[in-house]
DNA sequence: AGCACGCCGACT
DNA sequence: GTCGGCGTGCTC
C-alpha cells in the first residue's frame, strides 16, 4: 500500500511491563499530540497506548520494523503533568515504565462513548402555590444543573412520582445530556463551621498558602478531636474559590470514611468524587471521566487516585499520613504519601499531610524547617485522655493456656459488673498461630511457605495467612500417626475470645476480625450491636484500629504488647506505637475516663515507657536519634533487593554472583543475600539483600546499574523495593 | 500482558 | 509415534 500521506516516526507507550516506548509511524493527517490516546498493532493484537514523544532523539529500531498507529481516540490526552508523573514514579521505583502508565489507564470501558441520557432542569417561570413536597424539589436545586429523576429524588428526598409530576406540570425541564451524569459541584460557602482560634490560625495558614499557588508541603498535627478535618476543609474551600481548580483528598482506606463523607456533605452540600479499586467498573469509568474533563472538583480517594487524570491541580491532602497503607508493596511498591508530595511539587501547589500520630519522617521533615508545621493542641468535647498501665508479664505469671493476667482479669471483671465495656485487643487472626504434635513434636506448617498454618476454629481449618493454602485440621500427626496429639499453641482473637467466655459464662461477646467482617453489611452490624450495647466484651485483630467510635468502651487490654517489635523493619516499634496509641485511643471516648492495660515481658521498652508517660515526644525524638545512629531512614537510604525461583540453589547462585559484583564504597552498604523471613512462599525460595545508602547517594542509579552487569538470572524474579515497608 | 516457540510425560 | 504441560522470550 501506497503511502498516501508522509508518515512520521514517534513513541508511543502501552500499558504493558516494558521498561520503555516503541516506535511507531504517525501519518501526519492523524494530528497525533503528546499524550494523545491511540490505538496501536503489537504482534498481531491490537492494544490501546498513549502517544509519549512525537520528536524522538534517535532510535536504533530499523525503520522497516515500524508498524503505523491504526487510529486516534476522541479521548481528552492524557494530561503532560501525569504522563510527567507516570515516568517520575517509574523512576524513582525502577518499574516499568509501561506497568505505571496501566496504573493510570485501568479504567473499564473508557474508550466507549458514553450513552445518552435526559436530564431535567427547573424551569425558570414556577407557579406561586406549591405543594410541601414540590418547594422542597425547588429549593434543592443547584443553580440550573440539570439532574437525572434519581438524583432529583436523592436530593430533594421526595418520591419519583413528585417528580415525575413536575415533569409533567413543566416545572422540570427535560434536556439531552451526551455524557455520564455529572457530579454535583460542592458548594464552598454551604456551610462554615465556627473555628476555635488555634484553628483558625491554621485555616489562615493554609490559606494564605493557598493563594500563592505554590508547592509548599505542611504537617497538619492535632489529637483526634482537635478539628484537624475542618481546618482543611477551609483549604478546600479557598482552592474551590477558583472556577476550574481540583483537589485530591487521599486517605489510607475509603471504605472505611463513611463519617468523613458525611462531613464533607455536610459542609459543601454535596459528596465529592471517590476513587478506590473496589469500585464497580461503571462508578470508576464515571469518575475517571469526570476528572479528565476537570468536572471533579474535589477528588477523595485511595493511593490510586494519584494517577487520575487530574487537569488543574491545586491542592494535595494527605489524611492519616502516618498509616502504613499508603505504601503499596506489591507490583509498583510506591508510597501514596511521598508521591502526593511529588504530585504537588510538579502541580506547583499545597500539600496537606493530616495526621494525630505523625509519621517519624514527616516529624523530621517538619522539625527541620522543611515543612510548615500546624499543631491543634485542645481537645474538644469532655473526654479525658485514657489513664495507661503496663502489666508485668514477668511478675505477674499466666497459667498455660491462659492469656488474661489477673490485673487484667480483675479490671475486666470490675468494668463488666459496673455494665461498662472492654476490648482485648490482639493483632492475630484465629484461635492459635501454631499447632504442633505433642507426641513428635512436628509442626503443622504450609507446603508452599515456610510458615506455619494458623487455626481457625471459625472454619474449622488449617490456614497459611500468605498463601491462602489451607485444610482440615486432621486427626492424626502428619509424621507420627499418632492420634489426637495436635495441640494449639499461643493465642489468636477466637481463643482469646474463647477464655473470656470461660471466666464470664453470662456476658455478650463480639469478636472484629477480616474474618468476621467480611462485607459493609456485617462491619454495620457488628458497630451496631457495640453501640446498642448488646456486647459486653470485644475481642479485636487491628482491625479495630481504623477509627470507629465506641461510645460505651471504657476499657481496653492489649493480650501481646511485645508482638511486632522483632525483625529487620526499621519501622517496628513506630509501627508497634502507633498501633497501642489507636488502640488505646478507643479508651474513654465518652464520659468517662477510660483505662488501658499492656501486657508485656518487656515493660521497660521504650515504645511502652512512651505510651504511659504520654510523652511521645520523647519516643520520637530516641527513635530519630536510634535510626539517625544507624543510617536508616529517613536519615539514610534503604532498599530491599529479593530474588526468588522455584530452584533453590540456583537462587542462591544467582544470589552470591550479585554480591560478587556489588557496588561499593563507603556511603552504601550491601547486605546479604541471606534467606528472607519468609525464605519459601508460594513455592519459591526467597533470598534477600538489604541496600543501605547516604543520603546523598542516587540509590536507583546504583541498583540500576548493579542489576545491569548481571545478565544471567534465568529462572529467578529480582523485585526491588525502594524504601521498603514489608520485610517479609 | 498476550502469544509463540520449545523441550519432556501420558495417550490414540 | 503425537498432544500438550507451562517455562522463556519478544513485542516497535
Amino acid at each position: 500500500m501506497p503511502d498516501l500521506f508522509p508518515s512520521k516516526r514517534i513513541q508511543i507507550l502501552l500499558p504493558l511491563p516494558l521498561s520503555g516506548v516503541l516506535d511507531y509511524l504517525s501519518d501526519e493527517n492523524l494530528n497525533l499530540r503528546e499524550g494523545d490516546f491511540i490505538t496501536v498493532p503489537l504482534s498481531g493484537r491490537e492494544l490501546q497506548g498513549v502517544v509519549w514523544e512525537m520528536n524522538p532523539e534517535s532510535s536504533d529500531v530499523a525503520q522497516e520494523k515500524l508498524k503505523h498507529v491504526i487510529r486516534k481516540s476522541e479521548l481528552p490526552p492524557l494530561p503532560n503533568s501525569l504522563m510527567k508523573f507516570v515516568a517520575w514514579v517509574a523512576g524513582y521505583t525502577l518499574s516499568p515504565l509501561g506497568s505505571v502508565l496501566k496504573m493510570a489507564l485501568s479504567v473499564p470501558r473508557k474508550f466507549d462513548k458514553p450513552k445518552k441520557q435526559t436530564f431535567y432542569r427547573l424551569a425558570t417561570e414556577l407557579p406561586e402555590k406549591i405543594t410541601p413536597a414540590r418547594k422542597r424539589v425547588i429549593d434543592a436545586a443547584i443553580s440550573d444543573m440539570p439532574m437525572s429523576v434519581k438524583s432529583w429524588c436523592d436530593i430533594a428526598a421526595v418520591g419519583e412520582g413528585v417528580i415525575r409530576g413536575m415533569i409533567k406540570a413543566g416545572f422540570l425541564i427535560a434536556q439531552e445530556v451526551s455524557g455520564e451524569q455529572a457530579f454535583i459541584k460542592p458548594d464552598r460557602d454551604l456551610k462554615r463551621a465556627i473555628l476555635s482560634q488555634d484553628q483558625q490560625k491554621a485555616a489562615d495558614h493554609i490559606i494564605t498558602q493557598q493563594r500563592s499557588e505554590k508547592y509548599k508541603a505542611t504537617l497538619l498535627e492535632g489529637v483526634t478531636g482537635s478539628g484537624k478535618t475542618e481546618v482543611y476543609f477551609e483549604a478546600i474551600a479557598e482552592a474551590l474559590k477558583n472556577d476550574a481548580a481540583q483537589v485530591l483528598v487521599l486517605v489510607p482506606e475509603i471504605s472505611l470514611t463513611a463519617q468523613w463523607l458525611e462531613r464533607f456533605k455536610d459542609r459543601f452540600g454535596a459528596e465529592p468524587v471517590i476513587w478506590h479499586s473496589e469500585m464497580s467498573p461503571a462508578q470508576r469509568r464515571r469518575a475517571w471521566w469526570a476528572t479528565i474533563r476537570g468536572e471533579a472538583r474535589v477528588i477523595v480517594g485511595a493511593r490510586s487516585a494519584l494517577f487520575l487524570p487530574l487537569q488543574n491541580l491545586k491542592l494535595v491532602i494527605v489524611d492519616e499520613e502516618h498509616s502504613q497503607t499508603f505504601k503499596q508493596d506489591e507490583g509498583v511498591m510506591y508510597n501514596g504519601r511521598d508521591m502526593a508530595v511529588v504530585r504537588a511539587m510538579q502541580a506547583q501547589c499545597p500539600v496537606i499531610l493530616a495526621s494525630a500520630t505523625p509519621s517519624l519522617e514527616t516529624m523530621i521533615n517538619a522539625q527541620s524547617g522543611k515543612y510548615d508545621w500546624l499543631y491543634l493542641g485542645e481537645r474538644h468535647g469532655p473526654a479525658e485522655l485514657p489513664e495507661m498501665s503496663v502489666i508485668d508479664l514477668r511478675e505477674h505469671k499466666m497459667k498455660t493456656g491462659s492469656w488474661i493476667s489477673d490485673p487484667l482479669y480483675r479490671a475486666l471483671r470490675e468494668n463488666y459488673e459496673n455494665g461498662e465495656q472492654s476490648l482485648l485487643y490482639l493483632n492475630r487472626r484465629g484461635y492459635a498461630p501454631l499447632t504442633l504434635c505433642r507426641a513428635c513434636g512436628h509442626r503443622m506448617e504450609c507446603p508452599h511457605c515456610s510458615a506455619w498454618l494458623v487455626e481457625h476454629n471459625k472454619f474449622d481449618r488449617l490456614e497459611c495467612h500468605h498463601c491462602g493454602f489451607n485444610m482440615k485440621k486432621p486427626h492424626a500427626c502428619p509424621n507420627c500417626e499418632k492420634e489426637d496429639s495436635l495441640v494449639a499453641v499461643g493465642p489468636g482473637v477466637e481463643r482469646v475470645a474463647e477464655e473470656l467466655a470461660r471466666l464470664f459464662p453470662d456476658a455478650r461477646f463480639a469478636i472484629m476480625s477480616s474474618d468476621e467482617i467480611d462485607s459493609p453489611e456485617a462491619l454495620k452490624n457488628i458497630i451496631k450491636r457495640i453501640e446498642k450495647h448488646e456486647v459486653d466484651f470485644i475481642v479485636g485483630t487491628q482491625i479495630v484500629t481504623k477509627g470507629y467510635h465506641f461510645p460505651m468502651l471504657t476499657l481496653v487490654g492489649v493480650i501481646d504488647a511485645d508482638l511486632g517489635m522483632s525483625g529487620a523493619d526499621p519501622r517496628a516499634a513506630e509501627r508497634t506505637w502507633q498501633q497501642l496509641e489507636q488502640v488505646a485511643g478507643r479508651a474513654g471516648r465518652a464520659e468517662h475516663a477510660g483505662r488501658v492495660f499492656f501486657q508485656s515481658y518487656q515493660p521497660d521498652h521504650p515504645v511502652l515507657k512512651a505510651l504511659v508517660s504520654g510523652d511521645k515526644d520523647l519516643f520520637l525524638e530516641q527513635e530519630a536519634a536510634s535510626r539517625e545512629a544507624q543510617n536508616l531512614p529517613p536519615f539514610g537510604k534503604l532498599a530491599s533487593l529479593i530474588l526468588s525461583g522455584r530452584d533453590k540453589n540456583n537462587v542462591i547462585m544467582i544470589a552470591r554472583n550479585l554480591a560478587r559484583c556489588a557496588p561499593q564504597g563507603k556511603n552504601i552498604t550491601i547486605l546479604g543475600p541471606v534467606p528472607a523471613p519468609l525464605s519459601f512462599l508460594r513455592g519459591n525460595y526467597r533470598y534477600r539483600f538489604l541496600i543501605k545508602a547516604d543520603h546523598d547517594v542516587n540509590i536507583q542509579n546504583e541498583i540500576s546499574r548493579w542489576l545491569a552487569k548481571n545478565t544471567k538470572k534465568h529462572g529467578v524474579k529480582i523485585q526491588v523495593d525502594i524504601d521498603p515497608y514489608s520485610f517479609y
